[in-house]
RNA sequence: GGCGAGUUGGCGGAGUGGUUACGCAGCGGAUUGCAAAUCCGUGUACAGGAGUUCGAUUCUCCUACUCGCCUCCA
């Protein structure tokens, strides 16, 4: 049987992954609250789940895993957002969950099987309200309704705390209807102006965290597999999800496996807008950065360690990947024969970059197991290569590897760019056939300024690739 | 103050109780009119201290440093 290993925040270990039904093993992943674009680091646990996903589907079968991840559509950064840009808080929440899928597609995430919207599931949270208020673990004062901490004796199990460490340290909100300072919110009154919802305690609107708990609930169930997010996640949301759906479900344990990305950083610095090094996924695409170099430079870190997205990390993604789509536009690879060898059930990742994904979603390993395919080069090795550079979803478009290798004008569709390089060859051609290497160097010279690189192959033929920097503008003065 | 993660060769970054990745850069060589590309070769590094052990970079403890969270930022 093939096992997977997953490192378990809950009881900070590598564990054997069990599900709790193979046939349907159940993962939920803390989605975007949707008030802006997607920056960079969001993207990475989205990456890393869907790496996970991806596995989950390979061991267990495409049709045995079901993966949910939210979208946080009611949330006072939105109302903030909607009442100085004076647009509907639906206009924003709509486009921005498309921007993320749109961003999230572009680094070839693929989504998950449910996507559910928080505002799609008022009436759960209110249910699972009153059954917190119902059993005591939870209390209505002042138009809110508020999670006992103290009911729930494991509170703070997770991330490791105890709340009298907590408090200690507090910096929590004082507020004087709370029982306890660490208790937190799980309703609180809408005014007028504020988006709200009608319930027991009154009009009002969720807290953050209950979402989590009610839509895991209804999709999941009150016990499933693995529970995953950032680690800044770890406290207070997951903690407090944790406490809401045990005290609400206390038959069942709510997830078997936590999991948690570490964070994002850049140029060894945390990304803040303060740093000036803030970033959107799309600011990178607009950029011309490729999703499948943003994806592969997240895979080259190992998720539980802080991966630092630095320019040079960027150009040798940017290089290796080059590499590769070049080896498999030499071998012919093409969205037909991926199709043909699928339908010959040849379309097999290596089992060296699966088994590196089974050890704690070692993505680092699974590049280094890639890398050695492509240097043994055999045909056998070159398919496995293949099936599993699709299998981690590197390879955009299996139709213009050729074009993405920087090679192959043909593809760029520039007709008169095209036999303008090709004429400048010829002339360079004729130039070093004469010996006037002089010349040959001039012409090469001036395509590099436009950014056509040269190259000779063996007998006195030539080729040429576009660079990321070509300007066609630049070939004007080869006329 | 509390909690957690980490510290590996020039850089990035895995991993392991003994055989010491891999990539980039560098160096040497092959090839090439010159370049580029490619190919071959080349690097005993694991923060410091103590302990366990026949043996630790890998286990335990301590110290130093870095980073993150505790401010509804993944």
């Amino acid at each position: 049987m093939t096992t997977i290993k997953l490192h378990n925040t809950k009881t900070r270990k590598r564990e054997v992954f069990t599900p709790i039904d193979d046939q349907n093993v159940r993962m939920y992943v803390c989605g975007p609250t949707v008030y802006d674009r997607a920056h960079l680091g969001n993207a990475r646990p989205v990456i890393v789940f869907d790496v996970l996903n991806r596995l989950l589907r390979h061991v267990y079968g495409e049709d045995h895993v079901t993966y949910v991840r939210n979208f946080t559509d009611v949330d006072d950064k939105i109302n903030a957002r909607a009442a100085e840009s004076g647009r509907t808080i639906g206009e924003i929440t709509d486009e921005t969950t498309q921007w993320f899928l749109d961003d999230m597609a572009a680094v070839g995430a693929l989504e998950p099987d449910h996507m559910p919207r928080a505002t799609a599931y008022i009436p759960q949270m209110v249910e699972m309200i009153e059954g917190l208020i119902a059993k005591s673990h939870a209390y209505a004062a002042e138009g809110h309704v508020l999670f006992a901490v103290e009911s729930y004796k494991k509170y703070g199990a997770l991330s490791g705390r105890s709340i009298d460490d907590m408090i200690a340290g507090a910096r929590v909100e004082v507020a004087p209807y709370k029982r306890n300072p660490m208790d937190f919110v799980l309703w609180k009154p809408s005014d007028v102006a504020t988006p709200g919802w009608d319930s027991p305690w009154g009009r009002g609107r969720p807290g953050w965290h209950i979402e989590c708990s009610a839509m895991a609930y209804e999709l999941l169930g009150a016990h499933f597999d693995i529970h995953g997010g950032g680690n800044d996640l770890m406290f207070p949301h997951h903690e407090n999800e944790i406490a809401q759906s045990c005290c609400a479900h206390p038959e069942s344990e709510f997830a078997n496996v936590w999991m948690h990305n570490e964070m994002l950083q850049v140029e060894g610095k945390k990304m803040s807008k303060s740093l000036g090094n803030f970033f959107t996924v799309r600011d990178l695409l607009d950029q011309g950065v490729p999703g499948e170099v943003i994806r592969f430079v997240m895979l080259s870190t190992h998720y539980r360690k802080p991966m630092d997205w630095t320019e040079k990390k960027r150009e040798e993604a940017e290089k290796t990947l080059e590499k590769w789509y070049f080896r498999l536009a030499e071998a012919g690879y093409s969205s037909d024969m991926v199709k043909m060898l699928i339908a010959e059930n040849r379309w097999k990742p290596a089992e060296e970059v699966i088994s590196a994904l089974r050890d704690d979603l070692n993505t680092h390993g699974a590049i280094t197991a890639l890398r050695k395919l492509t240097s043994v080069g055999t045909a056998v090795s070159i398919s496995e290569f293949a099936a599993s550079l699709d299998f981690l979803n590197l390879v955009g478009d299996w139709d213009q590897l050729a074009l993405k290798a920087g090679i192959g004008v043909t593809s760029v569709g520039d007709n008169e760019s095209n036999s303008v390089i090709a004429n400048a060859l010829l002339n360079r051609q004729q130039a070093k056939k004469s010996k006037n290497f002089q010349e040959a160097d001039r012409i090469r010279e001036m395509l590099e300024d436009a950014g056509v690189k040269v190259i000779d192959g063996a007998g006195g033929t030539s080729s040429f690739e576009l660079g990321s920097d070509f300007e066609p503008a630049k070939l004007d003065a080869l006329k």
